[in-house]
DNA sequence: ATTCTGACGTGGG
DNA sequence: CCCCACGCCAGAA
């Protein structure tokens, strides 16, 4: 692993990580703080890196579209969606509901 | 070394 | 509104 590679696994977790909690974001708004809005890809690549990372929330790392496409990655089938039901999201049919009020945004909010 | 796939996103038909 | 294709980067077979 590159050093460039690793300091961008390494912001993304650092934003994470910064996620507040009853909060959800995207990879794509992710990728694009860091500047590689076009490899949101990535993104979901270093929060399947970040598994061995206790401090990294990937349970509140959605697609835009406030799926929750990698609760297939986590443990159970659906531990993703209890542990943001765990925090007040709403989530039917692994989608988040009012998906604009739970959404938080790197730059509006971490800048 | 080559090919495919993947926790995404955007754009065009 | 639905479906398809492309771009992006990295890792595994």
């Amino acid at each position: 692993m590159k050093e460039e590679n690793k300091n961008f696994f390494e912001k993304v977790y650092e934003v994470a990580k910064k996620i507040p909690f009853g909060r959800v974001t995207s990879y794509g708004a992710i990728a694009k703080h860091l500047g590689a809005a076009r490899s949101a890809r990535m993104v979901g690549w270093a929060m399947n890196a970040s598994h061995n990372m206790d401090d990294v929330p990937a349970h509140r790392v959605v697609n835009k579209q406030g799926l929750l496409t990698g609760k297939h990655h986590f443990d159970g089938t659906n531990l993703m969606q209890q542990l943001l039901e765990n925090e007040g999201v709403v989530i039917i049919e692994n989608q988040i509901q009012n998906l604009e009020k739970y959404f938080w945004d790197p730059f509006t909010e971490l800048e």
